[in-house]
DNA sequence: GTCTATACACAGATAGAC
DNA sequence: GTCTATCTGTGTATAGAC
């Protein structure tokens, strides 16, 4: 799988979110138009990601968001309660996308070693298709309430914990070694987040998401995979050749 | 070396740090007497630093700070002429820090596998003595005038240069195979990042910094090391043996 | 559904007494 | 060097006309 096989996929543009997003807060809304509702969230989630990427969502005024949007405050707020609402619809719209998406690659397959493959790059590739949702949910999970910020946690550790799984399954097969596998999992996650935490930079040095995830991929296996699972592995060069195959 | 060698030789505590940010900015701010500007520099850091882990520094008043710290109004602009120059003292103090200590680690030792794990781990050690700093100059970037901001990137980008420089003379040396050392330098940044923006996750896992940067050293190693340069490895084992070991 | 106008709370910053 | 009191701009949010 490559990153153009993902996103046709995948439906992660735009507009199905801000659909879903009308239908999640339906009742707190003035809005009754679905058309409508839909076109101007989308425009407003744009805008919030624009702003909110250079200056953070706090130095964001309402202001800002109505000239950027080039709707009237009056408009805006039939959209959400308060800037405190907004930053929670767009919070919780986040982490269920990607909460949805890891679940569906995880029941893909069914060998672990695939499987490890098919999260990463799932994970990474979809944090290419919505960076501004990732970005913004990590940056700007400060600004949530406490409850709210329990449920960003739980959802680090509820894909660690997948993560761990696949690598447990697999040493069980004995095509991992034995490793610490939460510390494993901690360390693709961080690789996984800089992807999206850095984006300028790999932009700037034209390093694509397929290249980076297969870098990682090779990373990862060579710490964790078994001398028989290398064995096992299509590439027959273990050296950077490893890296174009996969 | 380890976490705790590392904290000997380093005189990375707060104190020091005031000293010179004293020193540097004394034409700027209004209080003349050393002893007294220390004090409170010092008060001032701690306090900015705890409301700014949880709301970030825009959301931050002064009126914050000024109850955090007991100190009025008044009395805090004595010290820095606004609140944006506030941010900029601390920002620039945090990166003329790190610059300072890589360099001296860099020129410790001249064998690039010995130099890669000193630098890593300094780096790692430094982030764990000086936590509060390396957070806020990443989350609180976005804030910075596009002067200072470019002195971010360029901050970044030496430190990978350091680590290039290392993974290229190790190569020509027969110790690290051919690989995208820039790519690598990342990676290894991404872990090192890591542990001082998820530090509450590694804190509740009882993980220390030493494990952590054993671990990170392994998987790097792994994946650079060289067939010879593995076999000069002290460690006996390559498996979890060799984590505990170096 | 969207606009303009406005309320009113709170931000950053300073003046001047002590 | 530090305090209190206060100025002025900007923030979020709403009311009511269209």
């Amino acid at each position: 799988m490559n990153y153009r096989e993902f996103q046709k996929t995948m439906n992660s543009s735009g507009e199905a979110i801000c659909k879903e997003v009308f239908l999640e807060n339906q009742d707190a809304i003035r809005i009754k138009k679905e058309k409508t509702a839909v076109k101007n969230f989308k425009k407003i989630f744009d805008a919030v990601f624009q702003i909110t990427y250079e200056k953070g969502f706090q130095a964001m005024s309402m202001r800002d968001l109505s000239s950027k949007t080039a709707m009237s405050m009056g408009a805006l707020y039939g959209y959400f309660k308060s800037k405190e609402e907004l930053l929670a619809i767009i919070q919780k719209q986040g982490r269920t996308m990607i909460q949805r998406v890891l679940e569906t690659f995880f029941h893909e397959s069914d060998d672990p070693v695939t499987r490890l493959r098919h999260l990463i790059k799932a994970h990474l590739f979809l944090s290419e298709a919505a960076r501004p949702w990732f970005y913004f949910t990590f940056m700007e999970a400060r600004n949530l309430s406490p409850a709210a910020l329990e449920s960003v946690i739980s959802l680090e550790e509820y894909t660690e914990d997948i993560l761990v799984t696949i690598l447990e399954q697999g040493e069980a097969q004995g095509l991992f070694i034995q490793r610490d596998h939460r510390l494993t999992a901690s360390i693709i996650k961080s690789m996984q987040q800089d992807w999206y935490l850095k984006r300028w930079k790999y932009t700037k040095r034209d390093i694509s998401v397929d290249y980076y995830a297969d870098y990682v991929l090779e990373v990862i296996e060579r710490f964790c995979l078994s001398p028989e699972a290398i064995e096992r592995r299509t590439s027959p060069e273990p050296g950077q050749a490893g890296i174009i195959a996969s």
